[in-house]
DNA sequence: GCTTGACATGGAGTCCGCTCCAGGGAGTAT
DNA sequence: ATACTCCCTGGAGCGGACTCCATGTCAAGC
């Protein structure tokens, strides 16, 4: 699979593929006899995974520990196992701060509905209210 | 209440602080005579608020646009009604991300708990799965 | 044989969101 | 009066994560 047709299945420009291998996010990608990548299955599993982990607000740095941890083998199951809890840890720590935030978002949109802005009124002259 | 006290309650920087100020993010905190900041209650919500929506990835942007409407008064209340709406709808993407991304990090955990990984084994040759 | 177009590389540039000065007051303590 | 601490401003610097670009290579089509 050419580095084009990964990109528009994964919705990452050719760029990004190449920088995250560059880094050592993804290991390196088969080639041709040419020099040009030739993703196999292994290849797009990274992809999907760098993707899914991406989205979440995984860092780069703790993406490319998991890679060369994997890329060194059974020795390093554990430490690469303690790696994804410490990354659960705090995906769920963002996902809670995100249910705040939406919780209060409804709030005020909820005001904005009822058009229950006199309040806001009464605030002015001691300062405003978001 | 100065900079550095609203520093230590909310856990910004005073850099921080001064930085949302500059950019129009918070609207103009009030000074004492010698033109030191003396944050009220109107600012302090405004720092809340904005950590709160920083904290959820609602970008800086957005934020301005937020503070610079209600700064305008009430003829903004359906624009900012709209766009507090908008980043609701982003908000509920980001957070069906880390749900799926939970959810797979979750699986992955189970397997190394399992040491389900000989799987990983049949692979090589092939290439290695993540 | 020559153009075309996708791909490769290394490095520079960009954007976001802070963070860190340098230089300069003001109020307080000694 | 001097020193100390906290605050001010404007501007430069930084880290993360791409994104763009100049230049070069190769295979295919005309």
């Amino acid at each position: 699979m050419t580095i084009r047709e990964v990109s528009e299945q994964f919705g990452l420009s050719a760029d990004t593929l190449r920088y995250y291998e560059r880094i050592g996010l993804i290991p390196p990608v088969p080639r041709n006899k040419s020099g040009i990548r030739d993703y196999d299955g292994a290849s797009l599993s990274w992809v999907e995974l760098i993707k899914c982990m991406r989205a979440a607000g995984v860092g780069i740095e703790a993406l490319i520990e998991y890679s060369r941890l994997f890329q060194q083998g059974e020795e390093t199951l554990e430490a690469r196992k303690a790696l994804l809890m410490e990354q659960r840890r705090q995906l769920l720590e963002r996902m809670e701060d995100m249910r705040r935030s939406l919780e209060r978002l409804d709030q005020k949109i909820e005001r904005y509905e009822q058009n229950l802005v006199p309040r806001e009124r009464e605030l002015r002259g001691q300062g405003d209210s978001p």
